[in-house]
RNA sequence: GGGGCGGUAGCUCAGCCGGUUAGAGUGCCGGUCUGUCACACCGGAGGUCGCGGGUUCGAGUCCCGUCCGCCCCGCCA
């Protein structure tokens, strides 16, 4: 490995090989670069240690030829050690040179000089085996090893067996679309690729095997982002007997475990948990950053009481006025300011209204409106000190208390809000601006507690929030069985069971503001499943129909049970300071879903598809 | 499905209000060079301006369509 040689190496005689990184030819003294996968080592071709006929080829030597050198390694003279290097203080004078295979010149550099933009993505990816050599993907790929070392050993110490699920399921009638396999030997039926092993893993709980996990694949057809690829990489587990803090310590112990072995962090443990009510209220996202405070602050009825229009017509409604403090905010220039409005108009918001306090006083867009008494008050409530901003969203909050006076013919205004997205948005960005979201805190937190239920707009109706299996809160099943006591409720009564804001023991782990894990203790109780189901809408028959499989294992002793599932990709991706999946990823995808080196999808032979039973729709033509 | 940005030499990019011979850096090729490490210096080659159509005396530049890549919204139980 040419990457390990050292100043104690100096005398030994090596036989090396790898690639040719870089040559410098001064003409009788060559140096080429060597790389392999270890890192890089410096090779001296010179008159004393060289053959004429060696040095000659040395000289021919072109970037990316694979080579093999037979040499002795020397210290380097005082003046020409390379401290950037680790292999810096030594370099091998070559006696011997074998060139294995020869390289064309490459289409995009694999050694990059500093400064340098790399080659564009439809570039790396086409020639990925090359973008693959470069030193940031072998890192990354490193970690990722690493990374997948470290889960497996750390769950198999707690006691998890690592079991495989099917590629080829059944279809999942909820969720994200399916890639579908067609069967040659059953015309016109169909495999689907797992969304994730969610059924499987919890057959494994009926089976028996209390803790399970797997480094599983799922393939979802949705369109893509930055940190989606349609094919990705879980640490899916599950376990029996257990419940919410027993899964918080596996998976905070593993996250724990990672960051020590990868990183050399101590994560402080356990994990703050914090509900998802608070989480809304506070942050105005279920997945907020706590590497840093400035939460949200109701100040509604202390701005009502101002002589400013947008206040004051918040009177009777359900609209509030939330804002957050910004610490040293008020140095932001006038532009900066003027740019809080355009986020919050971005994120849905009708704006956003600031002042600030300096020396001599409150400033700003609604701070003539704050007379002396309302002034003391407005500073009493939001502590701003001198130097800060405070800025503020009127809008509807997402649950928001219902306001007794409120004129609005429906509840919507404290179930479904809006303005908290704006709010959040602004939260975040002047986090980035004052420097807040600093890259060496490691902010771990638990949202519990999600929304059993989400209400579909379009088909008006309930729908599951995180899956059907997922357990209500006990303190919440009381109210879900008075709604289906007698079957499926009406269209009226499922909004109204809705508006009950019924809660889950659903949850989910949030790092720094990212979602990296989510999971719940499910139902093992068939009574209350049947609840659930007729909840959504789905009769008995439906129901089996749908999830037959799982509901007949039921019937034979389920046992209480309750996992997670973390984004691999994603934990790698922050680990290596990656802002893009597709740099964790030996072979991803572009935001198309096309594979661009091996050119996948394409079209088959019409004689491969009649074997299939399918025929294709010519929706291009004509 | 919708919106935004981009596609010019192998690579990264510049190219003004449409104007006559499309440039730079780097890489590549040739040469000089014994301590370089983004070697240096000298010289040279290298272009389907993504593709198709249109406007125009004239299109890399303007218009329409289309393909590809990236970012975002929808979507992702």
């Amino acid at each position: 490995m040419v990457g390990t040689l050292r100043r104690e190496d100096a005398g030994a005689e090596v036989r090396l090989a790898g690639w040719v990184h870089r040559r410098r030819d001064l003409g009788g003294l060559v140096f080429v670069d060597l790389r392999d996968r270890s890192g890089r080592i410096q090779l001296s071709f010179g008159p004393e240690s060289t053959p004429p006929e060696v040095l000659d080829r040395a000289r021919r030597l072109s970037a990316e030829d694979v080579v093999a050198v037979r040499g002795v390694v020397r210290e380097r003279p005082a003046a020409s050690v390379n401290p950037e290097l680790p292999t810096g203080e030594v370099e091998v004078q070559v006696s011997a040179l074998d060139v294995l295979a020869a390289a064309e010149t490459p289409p995009i550099p694999v050694a990059a000089s500093p400064g340098d933009e790399l080659p564009a993505e439809e570039l790396r990816l086409r020639y990925r085996y090359l973008d693959l050599r470069r030193d940031d993907l072998q890192r990354a790929l490193a970690l990722r090893h690493r990374a997948l070392q470290v889960v497996r050993a750390h769950l198999s110490r707690e006691g998890f067996y690592e079991i495989e699920t099917p590629m080829l399921t059944r279809r999942t009638p909820e969720g994200a679309r399916d890639y579908l396999v067609p069967s040659r030997v059953h015309p016109g039926e169909f495999y689907a690729l797992p969304q994730s092993p969610q059924i499987y893993k919890q057959l494994l709980m009926v089976a028996g095997y209390d803790r399970y996990f797997q480094i599983a694949r799922c393939l979802r057809d949705e369109d893509l982002r930055a940190d989606r690829q349609p094919e990705f990489t879980q640490i899916d587990a599950e376990m029996s007997f257990v419940s919410e803090e027993d899964v918080f310590g596996v998976g905070e112990r593993l996250m724990a475990a990672l960051w020590r072995e990868v990183l050399g962090v101590e994560l402080e443990l356990p994990f703050p948990r914090l509900t998802y009510r608070e989480a809304i209220e506070r942050y105005g996202t279920d997945k907020p950053d706590l590497r840093f405070g400035m939460e949200f602050l109701d100040v509604t009825d202390v701005l009502r009481e101002a002589d400013f229009r947008i206040f004051q017509e918040t009177r009777g409604t359900g609209l509030r006025i939330r804002g957050i403090r910004a610490p040293g905010g008020a140095a932001l220039s006038r532009k900066e300011l003027d740019q809080l409005t355009d986020i919050a108009k971005a994120a849905g918001a009708a704006g956003a209204l600031w002042v600030r306090r300096g020396d001599d006083g409150l400033a700003g867009q609604f701070a003539k409106a704050l007379d002396g008494a309302l002034a003391e008050r407005f500073l009493a409530r939001t502590g701003l000190e001198v130097g800060d901003l405070f800025v503020v969203v009127v809008g509807r909050y997402r649950l928001a208390p219902v306001v007794p006076e409120s004129h609005e013919g429906t509840t919507d205004a404290h179930r479904l809000g809006g303005a908290e997205v704006a709010l959040d948005a602004l939260r975040r960005h002047l986090g980035d601006r004052l420097g807040l979201r600093d890259p060496s805190r490691h902010a771990w937190a638990w949202v519990t507690e999600f929304p059993l239920f989400e209400w579909d707009v379009e088909a008006n109706r309930l729908v599951a929030a995180h899956h059907p299996f997922t357990s209500p809160l006990p303190q919440d099943v009381p109210v879900l069985e008075r709604y289906t006591a007698e079957g499926p409720p009406s269209p009226e009564a499922a909004r109204a069971l809705f508006d009950e804001g019924l809660r889950s023991r659903a949850y989910d782990a949030v790092y720094n503001g990212n979602e990296m894990a989510s999971g719940s203790i499910r139902i093992h109780d068939q009574a209350l499943q049947r609840h659930v189901f007729r909840a959504i809408g789905l009769s008995e028959e439906e129901a089996r129909a749908k999830f037959g499989f799982l509901l007949e294992a039921f019937r034979y002793g389920p046992p209480p049970h309750g996992g997670f599932a973390f984004g691999f990709d994603r934990l790698v991706m922050l680990l290596a300071g990656a802002s893009s999946l597709r740099d964790v990823i030996a072979f991803p995808k572009t935001t198309a879903a096309r594979a661009l080196f091996e050119g996948a999808p394409s079209p088959v032979e019409a004689r491969d598809l009649r074997e299939l039973h399918i025929a294709v729709l010519d929706e291009k033509g004509s």
